[in-house]
DNA sequence: ATATGATTAGCACCAGGTAATAATATCAAT
DNA sequence: ATTGATATTATTACCTGGTGCTAATCATAT
């Protein structure tokens, strides 16, 4: 690596550490031959923290970030519930949601979030997904809202049949009904 | 916290760090009202590493994670293919996949890693989900691994009709019929 | 009373820094 | 060529959150 001026220096040095984030100053001055002292006034004036507190973050947000994306129980934010009759929640549709090439979302946030909500609604211990069948009307996008109503239309023992409507701005984009089984444990 | 016997709390311990993995030892040693050295002594008979270790472990995880948990164009692993004829994946069950209260994979995991590969057997720049249905045949537990097959039925014009099977050790635990829309960009 | 296991303490050392201060290099303008 | 400004490098003291080792203390069972 040449050397070049300060200026073009931290921009690269901004975006090597974007990609690669877990350097240390050592490597990096190694990386741009300068010294170690010289990365380390580069970070503070580019305001980038030490390597430890870099990692700090990444490793929490994750914590905060797992929990809510995967391990969540619902799949959106539960906004109002009536158990064994209906349930809302509101999904806003992010980068994360999407494909990147069309910033169309994909299908399986859609439905985890309609699965979720129709399991959400049934009033017992154990909830399973028997069968569904849904249908996508129109893709949804990135930055839109999707409002998702599941009703409870039939209770026959231990099996519901839950019907489940998304919306962005009113218009329908998704609907399915979902067999779900409950499990109470009594 | 009152004293208890050494087998007490390193099982205490460990459980601690699992919910709250981000702790310095002298934390750890004031929660347990023992000494600094007692707590490494605990970690190492433990096979606990240090916290910069633990730190380090998160956040590199994450980096090859979230990728591939939710911005991943397939969920689980793709292991064969032949275009517009059928494909196989592989999803092993974490932790992050099962209700904390069954350790039973929750329904929309399933769902998307056969959408997900419904819509990579299919030839086409973009490809949609339009419909499907879906049926769970058995509650998939935590550990088990799923191998999943799309099979295409029929294409008419855009439309495919894309049987999906998953397994776990030849028992089928899931299969759909997934309708995906193809638009060719040219 | 003493052997045993558990706990605590003390010390040297390490990585990857911060903070401050000083010395040197580079380069443009006079 | 000299000066002045800016950039870079070097040096030193200090910090956190540890490791690794040795030694001392404490409780208690035999």
């Amino acid at each position: 690596m040449s050397r070049e001026s300060k200026i073009e220096r931290q921009s690269l040095l901004k975006q090597y550490l974007e990609e690669n984030p877990f350097s240390t100053d050592e490597e990096l001055a190694e990386y741009f031959t300068v010294s170690v002292q010289t990365i380390r006034l580069d970070r503070i004036s580019l305001g980038i923290p030490e390597l430890r507190e870099r990692l700090r973050c990444v490793a929490e947000e994750k914590y905060s970030n797992l929990k809510s994306l995967t391990e969540a129980e619902l799949v959106g934010e539960l906004v109002d519930i009536t158990l064994d009759k209906e349930a809302y929640s509101i999904l806003d549709i992010h980068k994360e949601h999407v494909l990147e090439k069309t910033g169309i979302a994909r299908g399986h946030h859609l439905f985890a979030q309609a699965n979720s909500l129709a399991i959400a609604v049934v009033d017992a211990d154990v909830v399973l997904t028997g069968s569904a069948r849904v249908r996508y009307k129109r893709p949804v996008h990135i930055g839109e809202r999707v409002v998702c109503k599941a009703v409870v239309k039939v209770k026959r023992g231990n099996t519901y049949l839950v019907s489940v409507y998304s919306k962005v701005e009113g218009e329908l984009v998704f609907k399915g009904q979902y067999i779900v089984l409950a499990q109470s444990e009594k």
